[in-house]
DNA sequence: ATATAATTAAAACGTACGTTTGAATAAATA
DNA sequence: TATTTATTCAAACGTACGTTTTAATTATAT
């Protein structure tokens, strides 16, 4: 047997699909970018995926699934640990999954972070796409955040919690950058960065 | 004599322009597309721009400018008023211009915003186009930040005006939508929504 | 009125797009 | 080994792209 070759094939346009929409964007990139980068051919795209949207589809899951549960656990461990967690140790959880992400290999660092930027500003209907992959954590987090606050009204939070999830895909997508937030990969300067976004937005939220 | 044809014909592809690209982004949106809904020759637009991408900067630079210009009158009324503006101030000031536009006729209410949103998650070199055209008041209002906050760093404040334009934007983009922090283009929510994101970013940068 | 310039129009340029097809090749089953 | 299934490949499908060209039209000025 050999789901070998395929699976190879497979991810390898999963890989550049990946690299080629976080650089230039859903409509900016075309499947013959992404086969011959790829090293494969054109009609394998919709062979294995069936379309572009569903190739699209396809790079969201893979990324999303880990991260959604990621943070999920961690929101379960901190739930476990504090009987009310503070909004800080709330927005901590939340943003530690997708900011530890950035750890892995270095070839991969930012491309997956960019990634999932580009998944927020694509025009529809690749945004709803993506945006179903995360919902998930978003309302458990949410949640945790009216039980901190519960003087503050839902909208409220929601408008706020919405904009701490924009602070997060602008420091990922920044990262690297001159002035940017996170700089390097390193395990110290990454933790670091989370607590100062932690706490910009534990302040901002509270407020 | 009659310019009159030909300005009615500019303006109506950058009306055009902005709209679709608010809604589909640069390389989701064709200059067929845009010829046929302003009712104008395809050629019209290499007539009067030169290119597509010349276009686009033609609509970036007609959003900017009178933006750019509210933005600095604010700050130096400002710095006229007070010798040491508060962060809570600088940051009323800057978002007061942007926002304050959503006060226009209700057909382009949305459209200008979404469009100011797109520019920034855009692939190069189209971000860095409109990055450009804006990058007058950023700085301005970086340096006013400085002069309120002299304990912290540079770097610090810049990833945090950073993430203070993030947010305006994602305000700006999901304006109208169902939790968003702008729900009418009426005069007092506006400026309550000016007031509440003020507050979130002045606590998280002084944080 | 006539000549000159500015603007619009229709058609075609070459290129690239997402997708489909049908044959060739490799792998798995019998 | 023979046969069926899964995968790869080269080529072409029709469509749409940004841009250019050339001619017709409109306005300005002599």
């Amino acid at each position: 047997m050999s789901t070998e070759a395929s699976t190879d094939t497979k991810e390898q346009i999963l890989n550049v699909a990946e690299y080629l929409i976080a650089e230039r964007g859903f409509a900016g990139t075309t499947l013959r970018n992404v086969v011959s980068m790829a090293g494969v051919n054109l009609a394998a795209v919709h062979y294995h995926f069936g379309s572009k949207e569903e190739l699209f589809r396809a790079v969201v899951e893979r990324i999303a699934r880990p991260v959604v549960e990621h943070e999920l656990a961690a929101l379960k461990q901190l739930q476990d640990e504090k009987k009310t967690p503070s909004v800080e140790d709330i927005m901590t959880a939340f943003l530690a999954a997708p900011l530890n992400l950035l750890l892995g290999d270095e070839s991969s660092r930012t491309v997956r972070a960019q990634f999932m930027g580009r998944c927020r500003s694509e025009p529809e209907p690749i945004q709803s796409i993506a945006a179903q992959e995360f919902d998930a954590s978003c309302q458990a987090f949410l949640d945790a955040l009216q039980r901190a606050l519960p003087d503050q009204s839902r909208s409220q939070l929601q408008w706020k919690f919405d904009l701490a999830i924009a602070a997060l895909i602008r420091v990922q997508m920044e990262a690297g950058q001159p002035h940017a937030l996170i700089q390097s990969s390193h395990p110290d300067d990454v933790q670091q960065a989370i607590s100062a976004l932690a706490a910009f937005l534990a302040a901002g939220i509270s407020a």
